[in-house]
RNA sequence: GGGGGUGUAGCUCAGUUUGGUUAGAGCGUCGGCCUGUCACGCCGAAGGUCGCGAGUUCGAGUCUCGUCACUCCCGCCA
């Protein structure tokens, strides 16, 4: 008989009865009843219970054993009574009669039990986060990532990916988020960075003849966290492929999407390809974000015109300034309490913008403050753009157009909440395309890229030489699920003369070109494929289909909201001969030292 | 860097609004009882720097100020 087990405390069944079989795993609970011990021990695959009566001379020793001790026990397979099956698990018909049991390893009093579902601090949980990743929910999360990167792998390669590996320790890029540098010990003064993503070498992949590429990346940004994004590292289902357009990349990627969430789901309803694909500016307008959730049906609408030179002087003044008016519907929502629409209102004033108008539509007439303010003729306007008659109210937002936008957006996802309209039942995915390629960033008082760097222009170098920068498209877009914006991705720009051009209206000359990006640019003169992709985060692909509100949930060792790993305690101080070898000094913060960097 | 929330027993939380006797409950732990449980049940016990510091007061878990930790958001994330 093997050692530690011959059978899974998952594997036991009504055939096995009458074998004496060997399970080993922890001690999952004990029930003590004085004349009869149950100890359900626990595994990797289930459960499965053990009992002994006192007459065994082992009965103490069982009895005393503390719970999440692993332990072995050898015994018979014995029938459930009719009665005492437990339909709950996959053991429940029979129970093993302990006849032997040998303790492997004993566990102290636990920090957090892995029994039952109570919550626990976040930081107790990543302290032990050994102990949080044997209870149900992480375990199961954990093992629900493996399958669906598994799935992920196998679609991928049967779509003819190849999987290829990209560098760790490679340049610091200069631009985008923060990097993790890491000294060389070889080059006095110089630093590796960790890669943001393998963008570069993935694009060099294509260079170098291979056709289609994806990799499960780790990716690694020095930024700052949020419930959906985990400091420090995650990972990408990075994917470039060659001689293709975008739509392409959408018929490569919608098959995988689709597929995996299918699967996963727990029956929830999944967008069937093709997604639909909305232009960034009707995104803006319609959801007021760049990553609409379409399991929320309000849409909103411009009405600026409906108040231009209207005797609601209000609205009518801030449009002569050049303010848009935006509306957001709200559909049976008249019977509401006067209460409703004032803490709408409120909850705008609170967040800094101006405050949030309303109306409500009862027996042919506009109530509120601003109906009062308005024509017939005007209302009736508000009524046909938006959809909405008699039994409805609707919300205005009116300032200029990034910010009406950014509060009918917000105002939106209120109403979908408060209005209890959103389907939860569902993932509905949307393409958002036609990113613009540049903005002018006001702080800076210049242009700037928007997206990627390395994206094609829409119109390619005619777009840049002919129009207005901030006019331009790219070929980028983003792949958007349940309001979380999963991946980013692009056609890349695979000509050297339209690269230098496009770099040149966000300031930068040829000269900085050659020097940041010499590598990539060198690759692109001899001979590159025109080439494209995307890199959906796996992270959050597993959040979603989790059903966790929180990406933490879904990381068996993540870092805490300050970028700290509580159990293997890093980041860490080094020894001075560490540094030395590293050719580091450290340097003391003081006050002076604060203020500049600040 | 900024804003919000939280901080009371090992853990989850009540008590803070309106300052007033010895700060409570559940889970866990420990002890006792219990032959069919599977969230076993019953009885009992131990367990507290009310995050920390200062202040107001005859008196502070409760009020004020400061500070720390965790978390959510803004900034940041090509």
């Amino acid at each position: 008989m093997h050692i530690y087990r011959t059978h899974n405390c998952g594997e036991l069944r009504e055939n096995h009865v009458g074998e004496v079989v060997r399970l080993s795993g922890w001690v999952h609970r004990k029930r003590d009843h004085g004349n009869l011990l149950f100890v359900d021990l626990r595994d990797d695959f289930g459960l499965t219970q053990c009992v002994i009566e006192p007459k065994n001379p082992i009965f103490d020793h069982v009895d005393s054993i503390a719970p999440e001790s692993v332990v072995t026990v050898t015994g018979e397979v014995v029938l459930r009574d009719k009665e005492t099956i437990n339909p709950s698990i996959s053991t429940g018909t029979i129970e093993i009669r302990i006849g032997e049991f040998k303790v492997l390893s004993e566990a102290e009093e636990l920090p957090i039990p892995v029994f039952g579902d109570q919550e626990y601090p976040e930081e107790l949980r990543l302290r032990h986060r050994f102990l949080d990743l044997r209870r149900e929910r992480l375990h199961h999360n954990i093992k629900l990532r493996a399958a669906i990167i598994e799935d992920i792998r196998q679609r991928m390669t049967e779509q003819g990916f190849t999987e290829l590996q990209t560098p760790i320790l490679t340049a610091s890029s200069p631009e985008g988020a923060r990097d993790y540098l890491v000294p060389s010990r070889v080059h006095p003064g110089k630093f590796y960075a960790l890669p943001q993503a393998p963008q570069q070498f993935k694009q060099l992949y294509m260079v170098a003849g291979f056709d289609r590429y994806f990799q499960i990346a780790p990716c690694f940004r020095d930024e700052d966290a949020r419930a959906d994004r985990s400091p420090g590292e995650f990972y990408q289902l990075d994917v470039e492929m060659s001689f293709v357009d975008q739509e392409d990349v959408f018929n490569a990627i919608e098959p995988v999407m689709h597929g995996v969430f299918q699967k996963y789901s727990d029956g929830k309803e999944v967008t069937p390809a093709p997604f639909p694909r909305i232009a960034y500016a009707d995104a803006m307008l319609q959801f007021g974000s760049d990553k609409p959730d379409l399991r929320n049906p309000l849409r909103i609408t411009d009405v600026t015109d409906a108040f231009s030179g209207s005797s609601f002087k209000i609205f009518s003044n801030a449009i002569e300034g050049g303010a848009v008016v935006r509306a957001i519907p709200a559909p049976g929502a008249e019977q509401n309490p006067r209460s409703f629409f004032d803490k709408m209102n409120e909850w705008a004033r609170e967040n800094g913008w101006p405050g949030l108008g309303y109306m409500v539509f009862t027996s042919g007439e506009a109530k509120g403050p601003i109906g009062r303010n308005l024509s017939k003729e005007r209302i009736r306007m508000i009524q046909e753009i938006t959809s909405l008659g008699d039994g409805d109210a609707v919300f205005f937002a009116c300032d200029e157009v990034k910010r009406a936008s950014e509060l009918a957006g917000a105002a939106r996802d209120r109403l979908g909440i408060n209005l209890n309209l959103i389907d939860s039942d569902c993932f509905r995915f949307c393409w958002v395309i036609d990113y613009p390629m540049f903005e002018y960033d006001e702080e800076k008082c210049q242009v700037v890229f928007s997206h990627n760097p390395f994206s094609m222009p829409q119109g390619g170098l005619d777009a840049l030489n002919k129009m207005n920068s901030t006019d331009i498209l790219g070929f980028q877009y983003d792949i958007v699920c349940n309001g979380i914006e999963l991946s980013s991705g692009a056609i890349r720009n695979h000509r050297p003369d339209i690269m230098y051009k496009a770099f040149e209206l966000a300031g930068y000359s040829r000269a900085d070109v050659d020097m940041r990006f010499g590598g990539m640019l060198r690759a692109l003169k001899y001979g590159a494929p025109p080439h494209g992709g995307i890199a959906p985060g796996i992270d959050r692909i597993v959040m979603l289909l989790a059903g966790e509100p929180n990406i933490r949930e879904v990381v068996a060792f993540p870092l805490n909201q300050r970028a700290e790993d509580l159990l293997m305690n890093a980041p860490a101080p080094v020894s001075k001969s560490h540094l030395r070898e590293l050719h580091l000094r450290l340097v003391e913060a003081s006050d002076g030292d604060k203020e500049t960097n600040s």
